[in-house]
DNA sequence: CCCCTATCCTGACACTGTCAAGATAGGAGC
DNA sequence: GCTCCTATCTTGACAGTGTCAGGATAGGGG
């Protein structure tokens, strides 16, 4: 079966000059070069404008040429959504290597990484966490999904964390602001100057946190 | 250009009997029933999946049947997106007709409703909050969405809300909650019964609340 | 009774994901 | 050097998709 959604923009008509590059018929690194591509056209037609050949043009490959390193269409967004939560998680660690040491600000810190990932790659924060495209009981997608989240309860548990209640709030809060700037919609907080942002959203956070 | 997603199961035989009622030429309500079957085909498949030929085959009509009433799948998708705010609009006001009357209560309740909506109808709450095939600046959908999420905002400030932090917080909060559920990542949650359920988000609720 | 309009169908097109089969390189062994 | 083996990539085909153009059908006003 198959889908068909059309281009909204018929493309400009791009008459290139001969200066085809004498392109090897081995490509050496393909598949890093598919990840890099097909991140990029989540980003330019999102999620359900995705389209596996059109990634393989973008790479500069066949359009079966995929196939070789990821199966199937799924298989690629799985391998891209697995690097995607490396990333993730590397995003929480960064607020964290810059914030004050105590639980708290751990935490804060963890919570406004959550959120720059999503603001900064919305398209694929969404893969992450609203699609079900990749096949999240994938070998090393299903441990990179759950390690990246449970990051943020770890903190939680050492913030004084002690009912699912105070997990779930913490969580929730992080992610419902995550998601709603990654979708745009939150603009009286997105439209506003990165310093003050960060300030709101970290007093925000802190709503969530654990009753002392 | 067109998309194609394999279909995972092949579909049972399905040996039809020679049962052919007299199908009218004219439907009737198809407008109605391509609606009814976009929505059970959103479930079924996700929508990723979604196809407009399968909407009109569950719908039995031919394949371009739905453009006269919808013009193309973006339309027919911007409809259910409008009356799915309608009825998310009214999970809230169902909530909060068995609420107390204070502030604090209608606004911890129409968060509830949020959720409710969310776990009921988990792709359809994704269709509104995380897709971008909707045309949201409809002239109907448009007024729908935002009357839907403002209609929280309203209660927050009733609450003793002040600030853009307050609205935020409660929002965020309350999507948060629902998007998780709706995904079925908050296990820990959700697998709960219901009325321990409610009593422990209700309670996350109450801390996004404004402080008094 | 005629015609007009809304409604619905048929057929075509370009684009999609996947599969099968063939072409090409790169290296190991000799 | 040469052969052969394997991984990699291409080509071609197929069924399914959204959309458009044009034709068929009903139902109601004159």
């Amino acid at each position: 079966m198959g889908r068909y959604f059309p281009r909204m923009t018929p493309a400009p008509p791009n008459l290139k000059p001969p200066e085809a590059p004498p392109k090897p018929y081995h490509h050496g690194d393909l598949r890093t070069a598919l990840l890099t591509a097909a991140e990029a056209e989540l980003a330019d037609r999102g999620i359900e404008g995705f389209s596996l050949r059109q990634v393989a043009k973008r790479a500069g490959v066949s359009h079966a040429a995929p196939a070789h390193h990821f199966g199937d269409a799924r298989g690629l967004l799985t391998a891209l959504a697995a690097e995607g939560f490396r990333q993730f998680l590397a995003a929480q660690a960064a607020r964290e290597g810059v914030a004050d040491d105590d639980p708290a600000s751990q935490l804060v810190a963890a919570g406004m990484g959550y959120i720059d990932f999503a603001m900064a790659r919305p398209t694929l924060f969404r893969l992450l966490w609203q699609s079900n495209r990749p096949d999240f009981d994938s070998h090393d997608l299903g441990p990179a999904a759950h390690a990246a989240y449970q990051h943020l309860i770890d903190q939680v548990m050492a913030a004084g964390g002690r009912s699912t209640a105070d997990e779930a709030a913490v969580w929730a809060m992080a992610h419902g602001l995550a998601d709603l700037l990654a979708a745009g919609r939150m603009k009286t907080v997105s439209s506003m100057e990165p310093a003050a942002r960060d300030a709101i959203l970290a007093q925000i956070m802190r709503r969530a946190l654990p009753p002392t």
